[in-house]
DNA sequence: TGTTATT
């Protein structure tokens, strides 16, 4: 009946006593009309002296505009008619396009010349954040779609710009209604939890904002209770057990001797330990960083009897590990059984925007196993402090883990604590480093 | 060595 493409035309200037059957032969000239309706006052019907009008043909509309938009002046109204795509219609959203992964150093003069092949440009603008720096993203308005998909075709993806981490995005901006489900998302995920109930409520009101909050502190209640430790536990007994054939681990510790003999094991599942931990290549042998044996080598099974704090300036970093997670395997015991109680910690943010604590909190960590998630850092960091935040760098193309991340405590001496107790901790191969993070100014150390 | 950003 109306071409897909058809342009919904917003009329304006109509004499109020013109109605449907009075609008239509003026309008018909231009081609068979597919719709046209007056606009009446929502609640009191009353002829608001507009129309909306749509032809079955897109040329048709064109064409009626161009012949009547500005051009006559309907009797009795002393400005000329209007006609022209209804706001509706485009507002420009389909001409719209957002462009990602820009350079930060690119002007709105740059981006211009680079999508002025494909068009007219109408507008063209750097997102910059408020104190002027690029947020490494733009809007390019064309005149038409057509020019706009023009330039998606060619530019998405098409190359790499410098600065940049990733290709280049182009693709048509989010309508108003899409940027306020964006806003919802952001919303839910900061307090930890899935979006599906968050759209269930169309609307964004006071009542959506308690649930969500209501919601949010369900989960982080019921992680508190939910084995906080098993990723933790099963990072120590690596150092303790050797897993065997059937998955359990079934080699108790045997207290040899002295001050840092951790609890007995029981067996445990291998299921609740990271995959990481439960293939082979993981030796319960720590060597020192310069490849040579460990001291702790004399002790096949990971526990040494030598006190766990040592006043001596070169220490086994795997001791300071073991002494810096005494406190808590002293205090909970139960952790290894993998029902924790209550976590003395307060509740770690399920989910977190990556976020920097202040001066000397946050710490880099290198090395990590390439199965480690957010949730396994924060796990192993979290008996020494307060978490902010704990974030493992994934390649975005890959979804694969860098083997890198960073934790954010929200105190100095937390971060320090947990260098001092986890830098140099061997897991599997690898002993992890453990640094303040490097601050952004800072030249590379090494 | 905090990554992809939506006027």
């Amino acid at each position: 009946m109306k071409e897909p493409d058809a342009i919904k035309l917003f009329v304006g200037q109509i004499p109020r006593h013109l109605e449907e059957k009075d609008l239509k032969p003026i309008f018909e000239q231009f081609g068979r009309i597919f719709e046209l309706t007056v606009i009446k006052d929502k609640y009191t019907g009353l002829h608001k002296g507009c129309a909306f009008l749509t032809y079955c043909a897109r040329d048709s509309a064109l064409k009626a505009q161009s012949a009547l938009h500005e051009q006559k002046t309907l009797p009795g109204m002393n400005r000329p008619i209007q006609v022209k795509p209804a706001d509706s219609e485009s507002r420009g959203e389909d001409r719209k396009l957002f462009v990602g992964m820009l350079g930060k150093q690119q002007t709105d003069e740059d981006v211009r010349k680079m999508f002025e092949p494909f068009g007219t440009i109408d507008e063209c603008t750097v997102l910059r954040g408020p104190d002027g720096t690029s947020k490494g993203c733009a809007f390019v308005k064309f005149q038409t779609h057509a020019e706009a998909q023009a330039a998606i075709n060619t530019l998405h993806s098409s190359r790499t710009l410098p600065g940049a981490s990733s290709s280049l995005v182009v693709k048509f901006a989010d309508t108003e209604k899409e940027r306020g489900l964006r806003r919802m998302q952001q919303v839910a995920t900061q307090l930890g939890m899935f979006s599906p109930i968050a759209l269930q409520f169309g609307a964004y009101s006071a009542y959506t904002q308690a649930l969500m909050q209501q919601q949010a502190a369900l989960v982080a209640a019921h992680s508190a209770y939910l084995s906080p430790m098993a990723t933790m536990a099963a990072v120590q007994m690596q150092h303790m057990a050797a897993i065997n054939a059937n998955g359990l681990i079934a080699t108790p510790i045997t207290p040899s001797s002295g001050t840092s003999t951790p609890p007995a094991i029981a067996a445990t599942p291998v299921s609740a330990i990271p995959a990481a931990l439960g293939v082979n290549g993981y030796s319960p042998v720590p060597t020192q960083p310069t490849g040579q044996p460990a001291p702790d080598a004399l002790y096949p099974n990971g526990v040494h009897p030598y006190p766990a704090q040592s006043p001596a300036a070169p220490v086994d970093p795997l001791q300071q590990a073991y002494a810096g997670m005494q406190h808590y395997t002293a205090a909970y015991p139960a952790a290894y059984s993998l029902v924790a109680p209550a976590f003395p910690q307060p509740p770690a943010l399920q989910q977190q925007q990556q976020r920097e604590g202040p001066d000397g909190c946050n710490i880099f960590i290198y090395h990590l196993p390439q199965e480690f998630t957010d949730s396994e850092i924060l796990q192993m960091f979290v008996p020494f402090g307060h978490v902010i935040s704990a974030k493992v760098f994934v390649d975005r193309a890959t979804n694969q883990s860098k083997c890198f991340g960073f934790v954010s405590f929200d105190n100095p001496a937390s971060a320090q604590a947990a260098i001092q107790a986890m830098n140099g901790f061997q897991i599997g191969m690898k002993r992890l480093k453990v640094q303040l993070k490097r601050p952004k100014d800072a030249n590379r150390p090494y």
